[in-house]
RNA sequence: GCCGACGUAGCUCAAUUGGCAGAGCAGCUGAUUUGUAAUCAGCAGGUUACCGGUUCGAGUCCGGUCGUCGGCUCCA
């Protein structure tokens, strides 16, 4: 037959079909179930609606929810039904966009009311008569001029904003579902009747194309899935995330407060400083053995220095300022140019370099009080910054040891990551050539690393291309945490230099990276990853010693003072409660280990262990506890 | 900063149309001497975030300030 078109597909196997055949056809020829779960189709990599006639050969992928791009098509025909249900209830409503987003979706209206969550209720059930009615989405390709003309018509500003401001060449297009219209590029499901399970979760402000002096529109956020179980799932997702925000964590374990009188400046109790401390501790240790040196530079500096370093031309709004004898100080929102004065303090030769100076730098910056989070955003936290000044030939190494010492850093807390090259933005310094040798560099470093990473085109600093690291948590959420940043502005500007082995002046290249980003970050990150039950050796109290009755408390106390020699952080709880009492009161407060004291065990000069997450563990002697206890400890050990 | 919601004891939350500010947990005191997730009883705890207004009367209604929470392009 050779009229027929031959179709593609992933696995390279080639089908025949006559012309005008859909996608939606192929997969029910494929097999039923592809035809069931089929959302849309990648026609020569471009996302089309299944019933899209296929007029020539072509390699065409069906999508179903398991890719990330049948996810957003079934989001976004979502967001069309929450459109659809809105225009029902409320008919002034005017409409922006409505997009597909991780994990869910959203629409932005303009409309006079607030919207409340019982308000939120009815348009649920709006949108399921929308589903149950079951209309069919209908692509419809329109001239541009008619299409504004339809909207401006119906006084849908926003939309004639998006046509005019469409590229001259593109297809306008219309999708119709019932008696709604919406202008979109598509695509979507077959029909309304597709969709299974919805929730609409939040509502919120958002300014008409993010930008604060446009409209200010109601946003309505939501999600949806093909089975109720996987929106449930979902949805408990979300309350585990609920109950392990840092915020609460950090309260009920006594780990830090924020307080009215410092809105974005967190304070750390005992509990908190100890955790910290574990941090920094190993931190020191490990940029050590990395070799690094370690400085520390003031807060306080000058404001001529932020003058040349560029942060007052760039950076201004975010910075604090005092006056000092009448001079113009600046609180330091960075670290480095405090480090580059240390550079500065004497002359260097190319023996020295690589020249790695970290420094736990505590900076502060002036973040917008609606932004402020826990210790997730704050206004003033300390980095782990490190500056490396560098022979344009150690680039590339110094590159991989900052990844290497990144990626063991990261393992020890059970983190995965993904990495991201961020390159050369429109607004750049410096030449075309040092980009494309920086660039290359990072590149190569990554290949030669064999780490998989995405590009982000353009979205570099504009002093020099990054690297950044984000880190996975054990809900699947990730965070923007480790930098590596090649920078050639700052040692122009402050004219750094070293002497070469030809006796003559040259200028270094300097990398500027952070490993955990902030501590008071990476701390919140780490209370929500555990979920506050922190491994042993980061533990805030290790150890509960648990006595029945008074009569076991000297016994008790011995056991205490005999782990603490050994730097074992251990209490002992000498309450006259039950001991069911204070079992519960230490699990509560996620203390890995409880030693319960009794006759027994005094007896026979014993422990009892009881496991924060095994629970009853019995009896053992007191120095096999300890042997294993010093063990999981010095190992870092998940638990 | 902007939009919206919210702010009652250390914590979690009550308080009818504007009508005496309350409970549980935590805390303190006492009794109880307890074996693997809450022993009993008593006591104390408040300028209802702050400032102003309306009212015979304000936690509640109005205005302002401060703070908290959610959101503020992931672009039809």
């Amino acid at each position: 037959m050779s009229n027929n078109i031959s179709i593609t597909l992933p696995d390279g196997s080639v089908l025949n079909f006559p012309p005008g055949t859909s996608p939606a056809q192929v997969a029910r020829h494929i097999s039923p179930r592809l035809y069931r779960d089929a959302l849309a189709a990648r026609v020569n990599g471009e996302l089309v609606d299944l019933a899209t006639p296929l007029s020539s050969d072509a390699e065409v992928e069906i999508l179903t929810f398991a890719s990330e791009e049948g996810q957003r098509v079934y989001r976004h025909s979502t967001s069309h039904i929450l459109a659809q249900a809105v225009k029902r209830l409320y008919p002034q409503a005017k409409f922006a966009i409505g997009p597909a987003i991780k994990n869910g979706f959203y629409y932005d209206f303009d409309v006079p009311k607030n919207f409340t969550p019982q308000d939120l209720e009815e348009i649920e059930k709006e949108m399921v008569k929308i589903i149950k009615a079951d209309y069919p989405f209908v692509r419809e390709e329109v001239n541009r001029e008619e299409a504004r003309e339809f909207f401006a018509q119906r006084g849908e500003q926003y939309k004639v904003e998006l046509i005019e401001d469409l590229p001259p060449d593109a297809a306008v297009t219309l999708y119709r579902q019932g008696d709604f219209v919406d202008l979109c590029a598509g695509p979507h499901l077959s029909s309304t009747g597709k969709i299974k399970a919805i929730k609409l979760t939040s509502v919120a402000g958002a300014y008409w194309r993010g930008d604060e002096r446009r409209e200010m529109l109601k946003r309505i956020y939501g999600t949806s899935f093909p089975r109720q179980k996987e929106l449930d799932d979902h949805l408990r997702m979300l309350e585990e995330a609920a109950a392990r925000d840092h915020r609460k964590l950090g309260r009920e374990l006594d780990l830090f407060s924020i307080h009215d009188e410092g809105p974005g400046f967190p304070f750390f109790h005992a509990k908190g400083m100890i955790l910290r401390n574990e941090l920094v501790n190993f931190w020191r240790e490990v940029h050590t053995k990395w070799g690094y040196q370690e400085i520390k530079t003031p807060t306080i500096l000058r404001q001529d220095l932020w003058e040349r370093s560029g942060h007052w031309d760039h950076y201004q709004e975010n910075m604090y300022f005092t006056k000092i004898d009448g001079e113009n100080y600046a609180i330091k929102p960075m670290n480095c140019p405090g480090g580059i004065l240390v550079y500065k303090n004497k002359p260097h030769s190319y023996r020295e370099l690589p020249l790695r100076m970290a420094e736990l730098g505590l900076v502060h910056r002036h973040e917008l009080s609606g932004v402020l989070h826990g210790l997730m955003r704050v206004r003033s936290f300390t980095q782990d910054d490190a500056h490396i000044y560098m022979l344009p030939e150690q680039i590339k190494d110094e590159i991989i040891g900052v990844i290497e010492l990144t990626d063991y850093l990261y393992r020890i807390f059970g983190f995965d990551y993904d990495i991201e090259l961020s390159t050369k933005p429109e607004k750049a310094m410096g030449s075309e050539e040092t980009w494309e040798m920086a660039t290359e560099a990072l590149r190569e470093a990554l290949e030669e690393k064999g780490l998989a990473y995405r590009v982000n085109e353009g979205d570099g600093a504009f002093y020099g291309p990054k690297i950044d690291f984000h880190l996975r948590d054990c809900l699947g959420r990730t965070w923007q945490c480790g930098t590596i940043q090649l920078d050639f502005q700052m040692p122009a500007l402050f004219e750094l230099e070293y002497t070469g082995a030809d006796g003559e002046k040259h200028r270094p290249i300097m990398i500027h990276r952070t490993c955990l980003g902030s501590l008071e970050r990476f701390m919140g990150i780490l209370i929500e990853h555990y979920a506050g039950a922190f491994p042993t050796w980061l533990a805030p109290v290790q150890v509960q010693v648990l006595p029945i009755t008074d009569r076991h408390l000297a016994y008790s106390r011995q056991v205490a003072e005999r782990l603490q020699a050994v730097g074992v952080r251990v209490e002992v709880d000498d309450r006259n409660e039950k001991v069911g009492y204070k079992i519960r009161e230490a699990q509560m407060a996620k203390i890995p280990y409880m030693l319960i004291i009794g006759d027994r065990e005094m007896e026979e000069g014993t422990v009892s262990v009881r496991a924060r997450s095994e629970g009853d563990m019995g009896a053992m002697g007191i120095s096999s506890f300890q042997e294993k206890i010093q063990k999981e400890i010095a190992e870092k050990a998940f638990n």
